[in-house]
DNA sequence: TTGTAAGCGTTATCAA
DNA sequence: TTGATAACGCTTACAA
């Protein structure tokens, strides 16, 4: 029980708060650049007998430097900042908890930022992160603001874009390959009968992942040798009569056949399903469906949700993995990593019977 | 552009990186503390004409001071410390939003630190955050290391528990009234008819919220106004065979009326309905369920989730709350605040007919 | 009312 | 090989 600091007055026992390398220095007998020395240069430069005199206050004082007073000094806060467009998102948790565990391995705790799907705040999100001196950034956001984006960039931060891409942005990007999980969700459907076709997403918002699927639904239909005729919808949360109007309106033109839809993501799937139920029709049945996102609730509802599995944790953490290199000095351009999606089918999709 | 600081030798365009302090000053033509006066006790001791020089000068070099120096200097980080069981349970992450969202309200941030169940890491991360200097912690942990937390309170932080009480522990704790929900499930499924009832909840392990639902379950079960019997089952992620084995026990134990089971929490709810698939039951007719926690996807689950909402939102912020009541400096003794659940009742818990 | 200077807990640059 | 000492960017006595 040596160091003992009085400044707050009535200091009780021993050591209130952490030790410094103050504390550790007069315990050894040493000056702090010693100790400094032995725990960040350990080898180098130190004397057996210090070294160990060194090695045995620290651990009599249960010392740990400070990572703040670390961060003023070198720069660098082993923080990274994650902005996330909406946590309510089973895909973004999902992407989050992969990007959580690669950050922990590696020695990163996270920052988080949720933007409440209010892009609005993307700006102050990043400056906020900044300001805490977070070392990178991995960013699932709504892309409306570049400028802040580029500023973060230009403070020589490494990006990672997970699943929306900002077109004018020099930063990795990790992603779902869209247009081959589209084609294998609607060449599914198309497989199993269903001929007219409906693209159901959410409002475009020039979020990149939504426009890429509904581009490459829409070149997917118009292959001649589809056979298939396709239309798209853009579902806002609250018009839930828009969509029950475009469900019928998709069923009325499907006259001779039966309808499929394919949804954008696990959110959309849901509307879609609540809609179906207003509407009373059965899924596999009346109607098919392939929604993206595999959640784990999708196997039980009703027969059976056929989903396009995105491989989330490994995006999280590829994601992750990709800003480490960066902050460990890996100069390459920027890069793109497209992962395949996997398509589970159940019985929303069950081969069309007319 | 007046500040040039040449430090990082090839230094471009103006400053590199943030403005400081001292730049503004400079700018300003006044020193640090006259700055730095200005930004915190704005009115106080200040000159009209300097004032609004360090006000220009802010604004010109778009400085805003770094936390990571005041924390350093105030011993206050403006950061609060979140630890989560398991992101991957939807209850924790309707915690997280809410939480998330009256920290940022509050101009806190969250740095979050999720243990992915995995309890031994329950010390790692309260050190890992402490070392940051978080002001508090709100904790929905598993509970195992009291020593951890002891050590967090000892050194003055305030900490929240969110659904997992830790006995010996002095802190606000603010979860749901588990007996009262309990109670509101089990007479549900006791007016609709049925009379065997079987809780199903994750392995114990310490956890209070789950000891405490099941300890409401078998007081409700043996009032003997209630005509009722009923016992309980700990299901293992990875134990399907065991799940599969006590719900065709407790049919057999029900077998002039039906068997109804109520489940702690939606990731058991999903075992229990991937387990009642196997087994062939339709949900509302051979079985009735009422599962915790009132997800979007219940009612589309079968004939619909019969669940227990929590209010987690408000949970989460509530949690948030107390917790900055605290660092604006509330002293009062341990608050619990319990929340009552609310019945949703769908067609998962019909009335039983024989 | 303003400025000077010390110090928060580190690390890095010099001497010794 | 080790130890003073000066930063990092900020706040706060204490002087002026």
């Amino acid at each position: 029980m040596p160091s003992k600091k009085l400044k707050s007055a009535t200091a009780t026992h021993a050591t209130v708060g952490r030790a410094t390398i103050a504390d550790v220095a007069r315990e050894a007998g040493v000056s702090k650049a010693t100790v400094s020395r032995f725990l960040n240069h350990r080898d180098k430069l130190l004397s057996k007998d210090i070294a160990t005199r060194v090695e045995v206050a620290v651990a009599a004082l249960a010392y740990s430097p400070s990572p703040m007073a670390q961060a003023l000094k070198r720069g660098r806060s082993r923080l990274i900042g994650l902005v996330v467009a909406d946590v309510t998102n089973p895909f973004s948790v999902a992407v989050l908890r992969g990007a959580e565990k690669a950050c922990q391995e590696a020695g990163y705790l996270l920052m988080l930022f949720n933007l409440g799907n209010d892009g609005a705040r993307e700006r102050e999100a990043i400056e906020a992160l900044t300001a805490y001196q977070v070392e990178g950034f991995i960013l699932n956001t709504l892309g409306r603001d570049a400028g802040a984006l580029a500023n973060a960039a230009r403070h020589g931060k490494p990006v990672v874009l997970v699943d929306r891409r900002h077109h004018d942005m020099q930063a990795d990007f990790v992603s779902l390959d869209n247009a081959g999980a589209v084609r294998l969700g609607a060449r599914h459907l198309q497989k199993a009968g269903y001929r007219e076709l409906l693209f159901v997403s959410e409002p475009m918002k020039d979020v990149s992942s939504r426009e890429e699927r509904a581009a490459a639904f829409r070149a997917f239909v118009s292959e001649p040798a589809a056979g298939l005729h396709g239309s798209t919808f853009e579902s806002a949360p609250d018009d839930e009569a828009g969509l029950d109007r475009a469900l019928q309106a998709l069923r009325a033109r499907a006259a001779d056949g039966l309808p499929g839809v394919l949804t954008s993501n696990a959110v959309v799937t849901l509307r879609v399903v609540a809609s179906l139920a207003r509407l009373g029709w059965r899924l596999g049945a009346d109607v098919g469906l392939v929604g993206f996102d595999d959640t784990e609730w999708a196997p039980f509802v009703g027969p059976g949700l056929s989903t396009i599995a995105q491989p989330t944790d490994e995006l999280g953490r590829i994601a992750a993995g990709c800003l480490i290199e960066r902050l460990k000095g890996l100069q390459l351009p920027p890069r793109q990593i497209l992962l395949a999606g996997t398509l589970m089918a159940r019985g929303s999709s069950q081969p069309a019977r007319i």
